[in-house]
DNA sequence: CATATACATCGATAGATTTCGATATGTCCA
DNA sequence: TGGACATATCGAAATCTATCGATGTATATG
């Protein structure tokens, strides 16, 4: 449960939560994400990687891109 | 709101908030809450410090202890 | 097959965090 | 006032974290 809480306790982290959240069908691709944070694309992905350790985001691959999703469980951290 | 989620990101952090919620009346002294955490008093201060400034703990003095107690906004996040 | 694209992983570094013991501050009591 | 007690603050050490550029891996496209 720390662990969670600590995962969205980084402003990068936490607004990658709220961009996967607000994009069109609750999913996105680092490609869309990684323009606004202003970092790095392997500094993105490692934040997405822990996000997903953490049991707050899902990673599906498709084709070339990897789409990230809110668990239910970040859906009711979030709320 | 990261610093909230980035407050109670440490183990020691979350302990101390279960305790002071679980203590009697919701509140608890700095000398009831070091003994569990196996930690120095010194530290344990310190993390409460942290907490009251991430505004989910409030820090009242009577006389020599210093009693802490969840605030709203921590009340809400940990439901 | 060769190249381009999307993403992950690695190694290094700067800065932040946790923790302690020592010390300071403030309160109560004899 | 002086001492004991509860807590806070300070300074230092060890560990962790965020970040980058470079490189690796997999997928698509010419």
């Amino acid at each position: 449960m720390a662990e969670q809480f600590k995962a969205l306790g980084d402003p990068t982290r936490l607004n990658l939560m709220m961009a996967v959240a607000a994009s069109g069908d609750a999913e996105a691709c680092v490609c869309d994400l990684t323009p606004d944070t202003g970092l790095s694309q392997s500094t993105v992905s490692h934040h997405l990687k822990l996000l997903v350790e953490a049991g707050l985001l899902t990673r599906t691959q498709r084709g070339k891109w990897a789409y990230y999703a809110l668990t239910q469980e970040a859906i009711k951290i979030l709320k």
